[in-house]
DNA sequence: TAGGCCATCTGGTCCT
DNA sequence: AGGACCAGATGGCCTA
């Protein structure tokens, strides 16, 4: 399952690996800011190697942190893809509107049981309503749903 | 200014 | 052993 570009992806692996090797300060543009143990984590990848006995004689060797740190921005940068690949399938209004992380999975829920309701009702016209009065009757409360309201 | 959102770091756990 | 995944902590940016 490749993300969407590979080779960005790739290129955003090396930079950040690059960026790690230089220092380790505060690396992206955007949110980016180094959390509470950022100076301190060169340090803490080398000394503790040394043992320390941590806590309750830990003796065990840690891996860099610069490594691992890398790992986990890269990891991010996949599920932000991700992220970004299903916000891509939902049609909003304007259609380039700012999503949240979790208004792009509610979003997405709500569209793919809206498309559901288009296939089996066979109607384009608020098929998420026609559906509940199809299956449920009228009894139970009506949600509404974002993508019949949608005028065409 | 408070609150929402986000990126980053970090340690723990699970998996290969 | 090393990597992937996850959740908590932290601090910056943005908007109402």
């Amino acid at each position: 399952m490749a993300v969407s570009s590979s080779s960005s992806a790739v290129n955003y692996l090396m930079a950040l690996f690059a960026q790690d090797s230089n220092s380790s300060g505060s690396v992206s543009g955007s949110g980016g800011s180094g959390a509470a143990a950022d100076s301190e984590d060169s340090q803490l990848g080398v000394e503790l190697q040394g043992g320390q006995g941590g806590q309750g004689g830990n003796s065990r060797r840690r891996p860099p942190r610069q490594k691992i740190n890398a790992r986990e921005r890269y990891r991010t940068f996949n599920v932000n893809s991700a992220y970004e690949a299903l916000r891509n399938l939902i049609p909003t209004e304007p259609m380039n509107r700012k999503l949240s992380k979790i208004e792009i999975i509610r979003l997405a829920s709500s569209y793919i049981t809206h498309l559901s309701s288009t296939l089996e009702t066979g109607t384009e016209c608020q098929p998420c309503l026609l559906h509940k009065y199809e299956n449920e009757g009228i009894a139970r409360r009506i949600s509404i749903c974002t993508f019949c309201l949608k005028t065409k």
